[in-house]
DNA sequence: ATTACTATCTCACGAGTAC
DNA sequence: TGTACTCGTGAGATAGTAA
């Protein structure tokens, strides 16, 4: 899309680093060369590219050479940065899985039922599970990328605690959607017996009622993330 | 700087675009060459060399190939746009000039103390003018260029007016430091008989008094400019 | 010291094609 | 359909050098 050779867009970075938006700078192709570790011969070459096709002008003033960036070559330069930001931003707020449902209960659903972790449901998440998780089989290696690839982003807490005769351990809950209709959260536990191609979803609903599937069917889930901004 | 290839730049954003940050995106090499304006074949080095440069992730399902952003992917994109930011805000807020204190009295002293422009000094630059103003002779073309390009930026226009008599044009201010030191205005007036070599400044103070200089003295002048910012 | 020409080289790209 | 090899071409780099 941008007229701008790709090659010149460092050399043009430079001369923008030099302040030489307004002000005419003196400059050398030797010195310009260094800065974009390109040869002197190079930098000549780009200051003239550059010049014949109207993003700088060049002012000789007996021996030096002064440069400054034309109304045409900033406007370039924004264009770029401009379609280089969106792209950043513009990845989706989501991670998806897709499995298969499988067997009713999940070595999650008792523990999760313990009040030392639906007192922290009730007011981190705002309700008490349905007790009963959802479990489901990812099906493709991509899916289970993913799932690791979950770390990375921020998650509601609930701690471990102890009841006395043992500990048990964190839970990590990514609000999700299933099916893109029903409310839950994937959960992760610090301790798992499940391989990494299995996931486990709280909900307050019966999800398996709510989307009228059962073991066998296939689902997907998305996990919203927060995009992470430009500085 | 960054160790991403420049060719490889675009073809990363493209990428991001399509959304591979978090989630493993299915692509096909002829759709990326298409994306980035390049043949299949080079889509498909550019996917191997990003890969083993270890920029992105790439998963064969079966006939499919999905790609993901590695975080190293993601942090030298997001370095190259810093410096392009950093290089587009970093330029300076000033315009510069530097110049020769020529003739005591410029055509400009003597309107300059008319009503007409004395109640609107006061009132937008905060002050009435000494009676007479400082003339520089710019000596290098850079100079003159600089001049010009005040025009593109914000003025504090003082309007003309009529004694009946005749009418008296506009004066556009720029407020400036001399020699970084005694604050004044460049002045550009609307009508003017000096060429463009000849800058004209006005000030609270006596500025040849202020900074013990006369004519045949060089003075550098400093106009503040709003640097644009980036949408 | 400069800038920028000419010659040379390297490597990114696209064409053809195997799988 | 796909991906990715080889190979030829040329844009863009450097070296040498003139002005």
């Amino acid at each position: 899309m941008p007229e701008l050779k790709l090659q010149h867009i460092l050399t043009l970075a430079e001369l923008f680093a030099k302040g030489a938006r307004y002000n005419f700078i003196p400059i050398t192709t030797s010195s310009l060369g260094k800065s974009i570790h390109k040869s002197q011969q190079a930098a000549s070459k780009h200051l003239l590219e550059l010049e014949s096709d109207g993003y700088i002008e060049r002012l000789r003033t007996g021996p030096k050479v002064s440069v400054r960036i034309t109304t045409k070559g900033h406007a370039e330069m924004s264009k770029i940065f401009s379609a280089l930001k969106s792209s950043l931003e513009t990845f989706p707020s989501y991670v998806e899985f897709k499995g298969v449902i499988i067997s009713g209960m999940g070595e999650g659903a008792y523990y999760m039922s313990m009040k030392g972790y639906t007192k922290q449901f009730k007011s981190k998440l705002g309700y008490i599970p349905f007790p009963g998780t959802l479990n489901v089989k990812l099906k493709d290696r991509e899916f289970i990328e993913a799932k690791r690839s979950l770390d990375v982003h921020p998650a509601i807490m609930v701690n471990g605690f102890s009841d006395g005769k043992r500990t048990y351990g964190w839970v990590k809950c990514y609000p999700a959607k299933v099916n893109n209709i029903v409310d839950a959260a994937l959960i992760l536990l610090e301790r798992t017996h499940h391989d990494d191609s299995i996931i486990e979803l709280i909900s307050k609903e019966n999800i398996k009622k709510s989307i009228k599937l059962s073991t066998g069917s296939q689902v997907t889930i998305r996990v919203n993330v927060k995009p992470k901004t430009i500085q």
